[in-house]
DNA sequence: GATAAATAAGATATAATTAGTCATATTAGT
DNA sequence: ACTAATATGACTAATTATATCTTATTTATC
């Protein structure tokens, strides 16, 4: 029942970015030692965000990593589910997942909830509103 | 972000107990088969529910598995926690983490507030509650 | 009392997921 | 063309979750 420290490092990486001079290319590696992750790490989970279409990147010298997206349509759960991939905290609450006791099971009636509340809560915040306080635990 | 199996068969196995005669004795192989979980698994998840003191069990003929609470005063936060050791939802989040920007840092703040929520869904039912209903998916 | 059957307990092994590193391809400037 | 900067993608290692196997204990039966 954890965030995978691969999605906690995506959501510093945007921030990092909301952060930065609108529209200019910003390298990896600075934003991998600002925040204290490894930066070939750091670059792969980059990939998962550009598949997302959160940034969009550029090799070569001047290359470097922005944001594809207004900061203020990105929420946590958005990086939680391109990162992770899906939301479900139970293999019951799988879109696709068919049980005959769906509507009757009191656990999966729990769950439920629970899961809505988690999308909830992290769904009230945007990327921008995080980046206003600047600075993270790292 | 997801419950631990493990988890989800603990929590299957209370509401298990909760169901069977008060004081009888069950054994494990037949809450497996019922519930459709590994045995020898199971057993091992009944340990740490042995440890955290939510049931007792005897060897032996005649021996087996029986709660040692009342059923109203276990949640499924309390076996969440029992099973995974911790509701942390991240790191920074853990009682002794040490982190200097703490009362700045805006992910943890959202964190911080989905990690309660999640925690006062979990914390809503008791086994007792869950058990009313009988059936839960397989 | 000895033996066998039932049962949990504990140790070990496998599989899946997560995390991290290394080698390659691409781009831009010189 | 060459070199340096940079992302990309394949590979490896570590961790965690899941499952199985072996051993110890208890009770009933003979």
């Amino acid at each position: 029942m954890q965030l995978t420290r691969q999605t906690e490092y995506a959501v510093r990486t945007l921030i990092e970015l909301v952060n930065s001079p609108p529209g200019a290319m910003m390298n990896s590696r600075t934003i991998a030692e600002k925040q204290n992750m490894p930066e070939k790490f750091l670059n792969k989970t980059i990939q998962i965000l550009v598949r997302a279409g959160m940034v969009e990147t550029r090799r070569g010298m001047q290359g470097g990593i922005r944001l594809a997206v207004s900061p203020d349509s990105v929420t946590i759960a958005d990086v939680l589910k391109a990162i992770e991939g899906k939301l479900a905290i139970n293999p019951c609450l799988e879109g696709d997942r068919y049980c005959e006791n769906q509507g009757a099971c009191p656990v999966r009636r729990v769950l439920q909830r629970t899961q809505e509340a988690i999308l909830a809560e992290l769904s009230r915040e945007t990327l921008a509103d995080l980046a206003k306080g600047e600075v993270f635990c790292s």
